[in-house]
DNA sequence: ATGCAGGTCCTTT
DNA sequence: AAAGGACCTGCA
């Protein structure tokens, strides 16, 4: 046991000044599944760092722990919101009321790896499903991390899961998709594939084709990776609650009987450029929002 | 209790 | 190419 010297505390805390940033709507929006509510903010980790973190004001954030300088980062504090919004398609009032309930949403930039591995977990599974899955993992292969005398873990590496086996995974609740998990963190750990080499691939398409390389990760998953992971802020997963909102307000452009594949087409040319950051308005006003 | 949930894979037309 | 069924598990 180790007395902090003053002052320790205060040298790795930060006051983050914030615009258009909403940390609550951000951390349950469907995008990451293991923080915790700790005090008045939230505790977890950013890769193998602890952090805290906390929205004191409209515009200030405040952070603590090991992680704190790479939180601005993680929560894409950097993203050029206003420009993202001037990108929408003019007179689209379904994505007008959807971006009115929560302007502070922001795409996270979450490391590659875990990432894809909690939305391989994440098939056909609810939100409150995926994250019990997502902290049981971590719980169990984890790093044991310490933030505020809160006890988090870090996301296991390929090796580690990979060495855990097929049967151990499906302990934490995952069911068939522990074999899929067990295949990537094996294909990882074995170098037969790279995260840090996709990320170098400039073209999204060549890199959803990367990504559905991995048993278990379709058309969906792969582009929650791309946005969620590796920053593609044009990707737009398609879901049920998506496929739901798109077919239900913009069935007279899309037609009666379109199939999945014809509404998948419709969204990624519809929204522009940063169709993602369109996506999770939606998403987030579908899931969260009035009447629904 | 039976159906369904942030899909994907495999098989059959 | 397109449609249909199976798949783990937990919760309503």
């Amino acid at each position: 046991m180790e007395v902090a010297l003053p002052g320790a505390v205060d040298k790795a805390a930060l006051s983050i000044p914030v615009r258009h940033f909403d940390l609550e709507a951000t951390l349950d929006s469907g995008q990451v599944f293991h923080w915790q509510r700790l005090g008045n903010g939230f505790a977890g980790a950013i890769g193998e760092l602890p952090v805290w973190m906390a929205q004191t004001g409209e515009s200030v954030l405040e952070v603590s722990g090991p992680g704190a300088p790479a939180v601005a980062g993680y929560l894409g504090l950097d993203h050029p919101v206003e420009e993202i919004w001037r990108s929408f398609p003019i007179g689209d009032a379904v994505l007008g009321r959807a971006l009115a309930f929560s302007p502070g949403l922001r795409i996270l930039r979450q490391p590659a790896w875990e990432c894809l591995a909690t939305f391989i977990t994440s098939s056909l599974k609810q939100v409150a499903q995926i994250r019990r899955i997502s902290l049981a993992i971590r719980a169990r292969f984890g790093k044991a991390l310490n933030v505020r005398g809160c006890d988090v873990h870090a996301y296991p590496a390929p090796e580690e899961l990979a060495e855990a086996g097929e049967t151990a995974l499906r302990e934490c609740g995952m069911g068939y998709r522990a074999r899929s998990l067990h295949l990537a963190a094996l294909r990882l750990a074995a170098n037969e594939a790279s995260l840090d080499a996709m990320a170098a691939i400039e073209s999204d398409e060549e890199l959803l084709d990367e990504l559905r390389r991995f048993h278990g990760v379709g058309d969906k998953i792969a582009n929650c990776v791309m946005l969620f992971g590796f920053g593609r802020l044009g990707s737009f997963p398609v879901d049920v609650w998506i496929e739901r909102t798109l077919r239900r307000h913009y069935g007279k452009a899309l037609g009666e009987e379109a199939p999945l594949a014809r509404v998948r087409e419709f969204a990624s040319g519809h929204f522009g450029p940063y169709g993602g950051y369109a996506q999770q308005y939606l998403f987030h006003h579908a899931r969260r929002g009035p009447g629904a």
